[in-house]
DNA sequence: AGTAACTTATTGACAATGCAGTAGGTGCCT
DNA sequence: AGGCACCTACTGCATTGTCAATAAGTTACT
C-alpha cells in the first residue's frame, strides 16, 4: 500500500478525464487555428462571429446577442466586429424601433467566406478529433459530457 | 429519411463529443480561473509555472524546458516569468556550464504560494467536473481521450 | 585558433482583449 | 410633459500575448 505521499498532487479519478478534456481541445484547437489562418486568412473568433450569423434568423444578431452567444464580453466584440467589418464580411445596421441597438448582419462575401472556412474546419476537426475516436467512444464522451451543454445557461452554436 | 439540408452543418458522429469537449474546458476553467484570482491573487498561467517548476527536479526548469510544457511561446513565457519573478515567486538563476541559459526555480514563497493555490484548484476542478461525472464516465473520458496526451509529444502535468 | 552555424533568451513593435467609464436612447411613473 | 432609472454600444487605458529581430554563448569544422 502505498499512500498519497505528496497532498498537492493526490490520486483522483477524474484527473486523467480531465486531462484528456483539457488536451484533446487544446491541441485540436491549436492546429484548427493554425490551419484557419493559413487557408482563410482569418483566426477562429472570426469564424465563430460568422457562424452564428449564419444560424441566426435572417443571417444577423444583435451586438448584445452576440455576446450572449459567445465567450466575448461586449467591448471586445465591439472591435471584434470592427475589423470583421472592416474586412467586408459583416455590416452593422440600424434596428429598426431601437435607436440604440446595432443589428450585425452576412454580407455576401461574408457568407461566402463562411461557408467555405466552416467546411474546411469541420474538416479538420473531424481529421484531428473525429477520427481519433471510435464510434463507441465518441457516444461515450458524448453522453459523459454532455451536461457541460445542456442544463445550464451557455447554449449557442460554438464553431470553435 | 431526411437528407442534410444544409451542406455546412452535417451530422457526424463526433459533433456532440466535440462540443462536450469543448464546453466543458471552458466552463471548467473559466470558474477555476475566477477562483484563483479571486483567491490567491493570480491568475491560471501563474499557477502553470509554478506547478511545472514544482513537479520538476529540484523545482527549477531552464526557460526552453518550461516552453516545451506550456502553450506559451519563448517570448511569451519571458514576459511571464517576469511578472512572476517581480512578484516574488519565481527566481532566475545562472545554468552552470552554459552560461546562455537561465534556469527558473521556485522562491520558498513560490513553494507556499503554489500549494496553496494548487490545492484549492483542485477542490474547484473535482467540483465543477469530477464531480459531475459518474466513476464509469470519468472512466470513459479518460480512456478515449488517453490518445491525446499520450502519444504525441505533449506530455508535462498540465495544471489548467 | 578562427569562423560559420546554431541555440538560448530577451526585446521592440504591434494585435487583441478586458475593465471602467461615457454618450446616447428608451420607458416608466407621476 | 419632466425626470429618473435603465439599457445599448462604444472608447480610453492597461494588460497580455505573438512575431520578428537581436545579443550573447556554444559547437563543429577546418
Amino acid at each position: 500500500m502505498e499512500p498519497d505521499e505528496d497532498p498537492t498532487r493526490p490520486e483522483t479519478t477524474w484527473n486523467d478525464a480531465w486531462r484528456g478534456v483539457l488536451f484533446a481541445g487544446a491541441k485540436v484547437l491549436r492546429v484548427a487555428e493554425r490551419d484557419l489562418v493559413e487557408r482563410e486568412g482569418f483566426p477562429m473568433t472570426w469564424l465563430d462571429v460568422l457562424a452564428q450569423l449564419y444560424d441566426a434568423p435572417g443571417n444577423g444578431l444583435r451586438m448584445q446577442e452576440l455576446e450572449e452567444r459567445s465567450l466575448f464580453t461586449r467591448s471586445g466584440l465591439t472591435r471584434l466586429v470592427d475589423r470583421i467589418e472592416a474586412a467586408g464580411l459583416v455590416q452593422r445596421q440600424p434596428v429598426p424601433g431601437d435607436r440604440r441597438g446595432v443589428r450585425v448582419v452576412l454580407t455576401p462575401e461574408g457568407r461566402r467566406r463562411h461557408d467555405k472556412a466552416f467546411v474546411e474546419h469541420l474538416r479538420v476537426i473531424e481529421r484531428e478529433f473525429g477520427g481519433r475516436l471510435t464510434p463507441a467512444e465518441q457516444r461515450a464522451v458524448a453522453g459523459a459530457l454532455a451536461g457541460f451543454w445542456h442544463g445550464d445557461q451557455e447554449s449557442a452554436t460554438t464553431t470553435t
